[in-house]
DNA sequence: ACTTTATATAATGCATCGGTTATATAACTA
DNA sequence: TAGTTATATAACCGATGCATTATATAAAGT
């Protein structure tokens, strides 16, 4: 089994990988907004609408409120917080690894030059 | 249509969505490695390494190269800078927005103090 | 030429995606 | 209670995902 950080990591980048979902978060990054506002926004469906909010709610990018029969929804920002750390952290550990191969490349040249 | 860059943050999510496949980029951020040693560190068969790495090169978070029989994989560091950005852009945005909201109820005190 | 090694591809099975339409539910309104 | 509004859920469809096993290809070695 996975630890429960990959499978959080995993719903996060599945939810990112959807240009529409994207949108969804750029427009709730304004401001909130309910399932059918989002509709007019970006022409699918509503159940359409309501199945990504699904994702980016399983992702917990998003929370749900209530308001009368609306549920608008808000950016949560932990998760991409998440997801920005688990590229930070790769980009540093390739930087170290990298600069090690630029170590080793200036030793082979010495090596040579000395030959 | 979407956008080549959107379809291009698509690819990369998508492959960044997979535990698997992430695990596989750390093991590449130490140095480059064949389809073979993949297949011994995840246990997983032979076929499933190769459509990861295929995964990863459509998003181009990979490069592949050729050494005799051996066809090794290597980081590309670009497009994981790509959704590095996205999501920098999405969290400023976000900041924005909640800056905004801050002056908005700081404005909305001080009425409700006056009155 | 034959064998070995490394990798790719095809075929398959089962699950999930992302959209649709049709229908149900929940909360308010007259 | 009946009607309206906002959202959720179910059923379906075609496409794709991820794993498997079996087979093909590419490059070297003997």
């Amino acid at each position: 089994m996975q630890s429960a950080a990959a499978a959080r990591l995993d719903a996060i980048f599945f939810a990112l990988s959807d240009g529409t979902r994207r949108s969804i978060l750029e427009r709730l990054a304004r401001g909130e907004a309910g399932v059918n506002e989002l509709k007019e926004a970006f022409s699918i469906t509503q159940p359409a609408i309501s199945r990504h909010l699904k994702v980016l709610e399983r992702a917990r990018l998003i929370r749900r409120s209530r308001d009368a029969q609306r549920r608008p929804a808000r950016i949560e920002t932990h998760a991409v917080a998440e997801a920005a750390k688990w590229i930070e952290h790769y980009q540093q550990v390739w930087e170290a690894s990298y600069q090690r191969l630029d170590l080793l490349l200036a030793d082979e040249l010495k090596k040579r030059k000395r030959t």
